[in-house]
RNA sequence: GUCCCCAUCGUCUAGUCAGGUCCAGGACAUCGGCCUUUCACGCCGACAACACCGGUUCGAAUCCGGUUGGGGACGCCA
């Protein structure tokens, strides 16, 4: 059995989107499987469209995945020697040939092809020209480009998708493509396969936008003298509204930065993303990367279209919803000192991160994120939310601010009052302060709820949050008393 | 228009190849309940789908044909 090679070859025009990551995700995992290689390829010979910053975002994008690739990244347009020679290779075998015909005649014929409704291929007007006749426009100096001539067959061409089963076109729908620009820049039909060749690239698992073009690719391995690889198609991702998901029309919610940026724990958004168009064939929905790997198969990928759930302006939700639950399963289920580390970069992107949290301090650091977790979305949340358990400078909330401290004039005393009462304790803990606060709530005859949520309120900054007598022990004492005693504040 | 692919709850899907155990299972979302000083978590429950029409068969979500619907491709982009 000879080694599994695999690639993943993003066109840097652009930052990495989901569908992408979901492409290279794939191909990743059948290669750990199969303890192959997995081939990095920057396909950038379009040199417009294509941009250093694009090639380190997808770089970067990969990374943060935990994609690891084996080779590369390789660059496309550093081997445009190899599909120079293949492209002149199959034309002097008379695989290809020279076509004279202008852009603007295509453009013109497409145009009123379309218009009458009839197919739109080229109509191979540069087939069949003579040597003589090829002699005659190149001594007249006509730019020319170079087809690939589709063989004259009958019948059917095709080739078995490890994901869609047999695929079959007729050769006569097959079009005579361009492999050469007329500046005599390859294309990438040509490209890819030669790379493909020397990359011995053993299944090139892509999205189903590809199929027509491994048609044709089937066909130039063949030109080629070179074995023909395994090939899979996946489903394609698409929006709400079937429309197959693009940067341009989407933004930055379909790019992988995006979810970098909003908190999401690596791991959770590849699970999220395996399942978008795969499953097990069993309920589990939640895997280790080990678990994964060896479960994931080829024959177990959906053959239609995932929809990627995302609704513009949902108040609750900011993108699909099960890629949020997802990583908040992950939150609250994964190993602690790992969601430190991870939390910890959090905390130094805001300055808020203390040494002492990985030193003295660590106990208390990984007790809090416990604490917290449990009702937190993203890891931003730790900053945000959870700012008051790592800072001063947290902000009130205006809901709970109307609802749990406004609508109770008598906080202003009672408060100072009950923070002196803290402040005496010699035992600050869970019973000690539910005590006081609760006696306290006794004296002035008022329910205890009005105590305790106006102190999370004032302690927290929010309406929700663990038991008060945990955020007050997990806070400290000295803090505790220090925000129970700026309550005044709050009313001005 | 031509060719290719696809079709199960709102979304992701199991079940389809080997027809009966499926008046269709799970997850997310939604709604209710329990728990609770808050909000979550957790637990319990509810809602919700085999696109349509024919055929084969004792029996079809599953096989066959057609219809409809959706997607993709048809570039001197990748």
């Amino acid at each position: 059995m000879t080694e599994t090679r695999l690639r993943f070859p993003p066109s840097p025009t652009g930052y990495l989107h989901i569908g992408g990551a979901r492409t290279a995700l794939y191909n990743w995992l059948y290669a750990k499987q199969t303890g192959g290689k997995l081939i990095l390829r920057i396909e950038d010979t379009d040199a417009e469209r294509s941009t250093e910053e694009s090639i380190q975002g997808i770089v970067d994008s990969l990374e943060w995945l935990g994609i690891d690739f084996d080779e590369g990244p390789y660059f496309q347009t550093e081997f445009a020697e190899d599909h120079t020679k293949a492209a002149q290779k199959l034309l002097d075998q008379g695989s290809a040939y020279k076509c004279f015909c202008s852009k603007e005649t295509l453009d013109a014929k497409r145009e009123a092809a379309l218009a009458a409704k009839k197919p739109l291929g080229y109509d191979r007007t540069c087939r069949n020209l003579t040597a003589a006749e090829v002699a005659e426009k190149e001594a007249a100096a006509i730019p020319s480009v170079i087809r690939f001539k589709i063989p004259e067959r009958n019948g059917a061409l095709g080739y078995d998708d490890v994901i869609l089963g047999r695929i079959e076109s007729q050769y006569s729908e097959v079009d005579d493509f361009v492999i050469v620009r007329s500046n005599g820049k390859p294309l990438y039909l040509l490209c890819n396969v030669v790379d493909d060749i020397r990359d011995r690239i053993s299944h090139v698992i892509r999205g189903q936008d590809h199929m027509t073009n491994t048609l044709k690719q089937v066909l130039m391995y063949e030109a080629l003298g070179a074995p023909v690889p395994v090939f899979g198609h996946m489903p394609l991702t698409l929006d709400t509204k079937k429309a197959k998901i693009s940067k341009r029309s989407h933004g930055e919610i379909v790019s992988v930065q995006f979810y970098r940026d909003s908190g999401f724990i690596p791991w959770a958004f590849n699970n999220f993303l395996v399942l978008l168009g795969w499953s097990a064939g069993n309920d589990q929905e939640f895997f280790t990367k080990e678990e994964l790997i060896k479960a994931f198969t080829f024959e177990r990928i959906n053959k239609s279209s995932a929809i990627f759930n995302y609704r513009k302006n949902d108040p609750k939700f900011f993108t699909d919803p099960k890629a949020i639950s997802i990583n908040e399963h992950y939150l609250r289920s994964m190993d602690i000192t790992k969601l430190g580390l991870m939390v910890k970069k959090e905390l130094q992107a805001d300055d808020l991160w203390l040494d002492t949290y990985d030193a003295e301090r660590k106990n208390w650091y990984l007790q809090t994120l416990d604490l917290i977790r449990d009702r937190f979305h993203t890891l931003k949340d730790f900053t945000t939310l959870g700012r008051a358990y790592f800072a001063d400078d947290f902000q009130v909330d205006e809901k709970p601010l109307k609802k749990n401290v406004l609508k109770h004039e008598g906080l202003k005393e009672w408060f100072p009052d009950l923070a002196n009462r803290y402040e005496k304790l010699s035992d600050f803990s869970l019973e000690e302060t539910e005590r006081v606060a609760r006696e306290l709530a006794t004296e002035l005859e008022i329910k205890p709820g009005i105590i305790i949520n106006g102190m999370r309120t004032v302690v927290t900054g929010q309406l929700a949050g663990p038991s008060m007598f945990d955020i007050l022990v997990t806070i400290g004492q000295e803090k505790v008393v220090a925000r129970l005693r700026t309550i005044a504040t709050l009313f001005a």
